[in-house]
DNA sequence: CCCTTCAACGCACGATCGGTCGTTCGCCGG
DNA sequence: CCGGCGAACGACCGATCGTGCGTTGAAGGG
């Protein structure tokens, strides 16, 4: 308990700037990340602008914060449950499903939280786009190297090219999360699964 | 000669709002339809605010202005480039090449101006959200109805599903059109040309 | 030559933006 | 019990937002 600071109930702890940060991930695949205003979250979390922004230093702070809460939350939502599945095709498979499944969940109520906001800042050069470029890597990394390991149990033909499989799976992930709440159509998820499993199977 | 007002120059007739539209359609795909301020458009395009707003009746009636006029444009630079192409899987690959070379000279300065403005607006409904639904939808029309006309000449197997396959080959240009601006690299480009390429083939 | 027409202008409005104060108030350690 | 720490507050800043109003000036028709 010697470092510990105090472990009572006064110490909110951030607990306070989590929540902000969970309806700021929220919040920004609607109103964009830069759309979104302090005020307007203030309100949406019930304190006051300044209160609020106590806890940031600067708008662009908030914004590298909201990016790393959407990350934890898509980890949690999406990449655990994926991972869980035994490695190779059936891993791959199952993150996609996870995928579509927290955008028909609408776990962001905008879809996809990444695909929201490099849509949005794709042309805008800084550290936001930046650190969304990363995340971007490091998913379609996931996806190729579940492929690859697919590749290493023989469930996928040894020739085929991860990297090209990566992209158009990820694609078609894409191309649903955007479709889905333009027309409110769930057959458009389906379309996406049934690309993503009938491509893997092409490719074995 | 008798309807026609005025041939003059006094009478530019739309000219200057056209260019004004143009240059909103530009400016829409780095900063959002929402994100346009009529400020910047104004000093954009070098006249005042108030100048340029008395073109418009509201900032409703420029956003849905600059969709048409975006409209234009990828009819222009993508749809009558790509029909010129014969009918059948040559045609759908000449509309995606047309696409994905639209968005490599970046004819819009963010790539693809619906695939913007439908990631800004598709949780945000109203009239324009209606209208880039209703260009959307026929756009996939355009790449179904080449993948049908396709299948009449026996290119694509009478049992494929025409719905499923433009899905999957919008999703690849859809991807492409996202990832390459964010990495700049123009390999994604060519990344969805063999994708489409390939799943038309693989479809035979 | 005047008179209409109209694009474009400057200016101003209420609201909201990101951001900064000084202040209040409840908790916790000494 | 008291002093201090920190979270939250209301008020305010200059800038910019969308949107009106009244005017100016040049061009065209009678």
């Amino acid at each position: 308990m010697a470092t510990t600071p105090t472990p009572s109930r006064r110490r909110a702890d951030g607990e306070r700037r989590q929540a902000i940060l969970e309806e700021a991930a929220r919040l920004a695949t609607v109103e964009g990340l830069e759309g979104l205003s302090i005020g307007r979250l203030a309100s949406a979390v019930g304190m006051s602008k300044s209160g609020l922004y106590a806890h940031f230093k600067s708008k662009l702070e908030l914004q590298l914060a909201t990016i790393e809460t959407a990350d934890t939350v898509f980890r949690s939502e999406v990449v655990g449950p994926g991972l869980a599945a035994p490695a190779g095709t059936a891993r791959v498979l199952a993150l996609c499903d996870a995928f579509l499944s927290h955008v028909e969940r609408r776990t962001f109520p905008g879809g996809c939280f990444f695909a929201a906001v490099a849509a949005e800042m794709n042309v805008r050069p800084g550290p936001v786009r930046d650190r969304i470029g990363e995340f971007v890597g490091g998913w379609m990394g996931a996806i190729e190297g579940g492929i690859r390991e697919a590749q290493s149990l023989g469930e996928i033909s040894a020739g085929a090219d991860p990297s090209q499989l990566a992209f158009e799976t990820n694609a078609m992930l894409i191309g649903a999360n955007l479709a889905f709440p333009l027309f409110g159509d769930p057959g458009i998820l389906e379309r996406a699964r049934v690309g993503v499993r009938e491509r893997l199977r092409g490719a074995a």
